[in-house]
DNA sequence: GCAAATACCTAGTAATATACTTGGAATTGG
DNA sequence: CCAATTCCAAGTATATTACTAGGTATTTGC
């Protein structure tokens, strides 16, 4: 039940933009080198994140990328979704899957798979890039780990 | 974030034996034919869960199967950590691996992931197998649709 | 004792998903 | 115009998953 990559870099580059978000647009190379993450990749990731409406963009010399709202109003669920897609552990509870199980309504491991996804998603819509800033203030620490591997 | 397959078959299987509990040892076969999934790749599933301690077998002809303990001290968690791994969304925080982050001790990241790990865990440690059955005797649910795809 | 049925074990493989790379087009500021 | 950037589509290498194949060991029933 891991995070892919898209998961995890795109929570190291949110936290990146939030942290430099007083200086204006910042470019995907910037993050690329900071984070440590292919630049080109990052470009698909935030196609997403911009799709989502979670940042907003200028192209063109002295382009970039900014947090389309406040810090405290992207939740790490946002993110994560607009990235991994349903944090759903099976499709046969996914929100976006339209054709389910035939016998959905009769089936008993469902409601596992339901309690899986809803704590999932409790847990990851209760904690803001705002609330992840706060305590990356408080304790100073280190920009550079946002992230393991 | 979905479980594999192996998690998936897993809590079938383990729902199947239980369902059949009274009857002694069951052989892969039956419930390979009963869930749809590969005996051979059952037999890989289920050396895991004797490993684990969540399964005995007999070997020889009448051989098979059989819950190690009751249902209700069989947690779904306990199936999923057998077969997944942990269940940690990052390797940073997974309690198997050794080799952490050089700044572990610092990063601003590891409070999402632990908190997306214990809820994962809290969650499936509140479910038994012997909860599910009950839920599935009382409505008389389906025992042929334990799981999707 | 032999045959059948099972668990047990190891290695290989096909399919799928992931994590990129490549090469360009469009846009903007100087 | 030129450099720097976002934006876009397609290709590719790697890793993981989900099996398959082929055997050995053990037990029961005849």
């Amino acid at each position: 039940m891991r995070l892919s990559t898209k998961g995890r870099y795109g929570i190291k580059a949110m936290l990146d933009l939030a942290i430099h978000n007083s200086e204006g647009y910042i470019t995907l190379k910037s993050i690329a080198q900071r984070q440590e993450i292919s630049e080109n990749y990052l470009e698909q990731l935030f196609a997403s994140l911009k799709k989502a409406d979670l940042v907003k963009s200028t192209r063109g010399s002295h382009g970039g990328y900014i947090l389309a709202k406040s810090p405290n109003d992207i939740t790490v669920g946002s993110i994560l979704r607009a990235l991994e897609g349903s944090l759903a552990p099976v499709a046969c509870v996914d929100e976006d899957v339209q054709e389910k199980c035939t016998r959905s309504d009769t089936c008993v491991a469902k409601i596992i798979w339901e309690k899986i996804r809803d704590s999932v998603n409790d847990a990851v819509d209760s904690i803001t890039i705002g609330s992840i800033l706060e305590e990356y203030d408080n304790n100073s620490k280190s920009s550079d780990c946002l992230d393991y591997i």
